[in-house]
DNA sequence: ATGAAAGCGCTAACAA
DNA sequence: TTGTTAGCGCTTTCAT
């Protein structure tokens, strides 16, 4: 009777089954190549399971990711993917709510006991060999431009930062560091504002977006890179080996978080009993060519031979 | 009785009022930082109007296209933004089809008579501007990093590049320019092929992510930009500004052109009696530091009067 | 085995 | 005005 082409509503089937093959994803930014790329392996994932996401993106701003929440809410979404500025630490409560009502993946830090899944790779580790990376080529005086306080993952990777420096014996300075929001322009301001009071050899960004901002930044002071200043960064968003130089980085295995973050969701949605888990991803160092040893004349490292012209 | 936050399903509300608040939007790619920003502005025009859409990603891949459009039916959304890389023209009975059971918004590309509205800018116009500028710097071999030919954005904007030459007098030569995909990685691989049987003085890209890709190659081969070739792009996207050196480009209104096709949608949504529109938005020659006038003993325009070497 | 009917949460039409 | 009810398109249960 009805073999062209029928397919059922899935409102109506909502209704029944209270089940919508639709589940949420909120991030803060679509401009930032990390989401983009990290929505495109959700995306995958979903389509594979025959579920569709939709994306909200809060823009860091807790009024409309409160809306957002809501209208997903009264969309039936039976599961909820958040990649989220704010510490779950300090949102138990909010997510316990939350949790009652849906499958929830929290993505970027741990869940902290909470009745939710998490997904991450392990930032202050990620930055701590990046820092020690340089710190091996003979590099001291290296900056960072990291994200505000409030936000978890910048304050992770701000501590890996500051633990390497440590190791080598340096006491991080408040001059080394500056704080940007999560954009390469205003990570280019931050750039800005740092050269002001100190020449690094050596800048490290929190983000790969964030180190885009800083080789702009550099490159119109007219400083050369890697000749007279590093620059790494962290995720490894594609364009990362685009740039100019081609920037070193920490690898995060974008699709593969997604593609975790997925499964553990649609497991989670499929069968409530599935337990909630904590999947912690690997992440790993790329050398490219935005990094090399410090300039002539900064170099400091005992793996050296070359005599400094202090001496 | 029910102060205490109610909020109406918007399932059993769809099932009853035939309108569920949701509309899809279909692009190629989130990785495309235009589609990023496109993406950013639709939302905040539809948050307005308490719209949410739920966007989906082709790959420029048919069969994944037409799921999706099933999908978002079977979602009963209310209209379709679509971001397409086929052409309106080569199509027109699926969307008299589709037409049928929504309004359709179509970006890039004129309606072409059909029952759909449309939002684009002048693509002829912008590149040929582009490359009018190029040739008034006096460069004479400027080569153009193109779309494949299937898509009709793509061969829009080839057309205005070989108008302007050929308004100089330059028959357009099949060496000049080189085919590729829309992402960095493969314009960089065409600048290679490009590079191999033809020096440009100048590279006209598609688009402004197709641009890095010619400046990560030109980095790479050790090329200086503008010194030895010049670039050019198209569509303005945020990080143009931002990339080393930034980027000349054609500026297209992103959140203008989003604006548009948002607002279109829902009052047509809200009134199907409200008549579809072809909204042509202006777009802008931006120029930055990726442009100058060609090397020396290439200069061959009247418009300098420096003697070639040649003379 | 096949078929009828109830009900998911709403809204619009109609009755009181 | 306020209250009642039918039905949107499905699935699931129950009766045949």
């Amino acid at each position: 009777m009805r073999e062209l082409n029928y397919t059922p509503s899935i409102l109506a089937q909502g209704m029944r089954k209270q089940r919508t093959k639709t589940f949420g994803v909120l991030i803060p930014d679509f401009k930032n190549l990390f989401y983009a790329e990290f929505l495109e392996h959700v995306e995958s994932a979903a389509r594979k399971h025959g579920y569709v996401g939709i994306v909200c993106s809060t823009d860091i701003d807790s009024e409309r990711e409160r809306d957002y929440i809501n209208q997903l809410l009264r969309r039936q979404i039976d599961g909820l993917i958040m990649c989220w500025y704010k510490g779950v630490g300090e949102n138990r409560a909010f997510l316990v709510q939350l949790a009652k009502r849906l499958p929830v993946v929290i993505m970027d830090q741990p869940s902290c006991g909470l009745p939710i899944s998490a997904v991450y790779t392990d930032a202050f580790g990620g930055i701590k060999n990046l820092t020690e990376y340089f710190l091996g080529l003979g590099h001291r005086r290296i900056a960072l431009i990291r994200a505000l306080d409030s936000y978890p993952v910048g304050r992770k990777r701000f501590e890996g930062y500051a633990a390497a420096l440590r190791e080598y014996g340096i006491e991080v300075d408040e001059s080394f560091v500056e704080q940007s929001e999560w954009t390469s322009f205003a990570a280019s301001d931050a750039t800005n504002r740092l050269l002001k009071r100190f020449r690094p050899t050596a800048i490290v960004a929190v983000t790969d977006l964030m180190a885009i901002g800083v080789l702009s930044c550099l490159h119109d002071k007219g400083y050369e890179v890697p000749g007279d200043i590093s620059v790494g960064g962290f995720d490894n968003i594609a364009i990362a080996s685009q740039t100019s130089p081609p920037l070193t980085t920490v690898a995060q295995p974008i699709d593969q978080m997604a593609f975790e973050a997925t499964q553990q969701l649609i497991r989670r949605i499929e069968n409530r009993r599935i337990k909630n888990r904590d999947v912690v991803l690997p992440n790993k160092l790329i050398i490219r060519e935005s990094s090399g040893p410090p300039p002539m004349g900064e170099i400091l490292s005992p793996s050296t031979s070359t005599i400094t012209e202090e001496a």
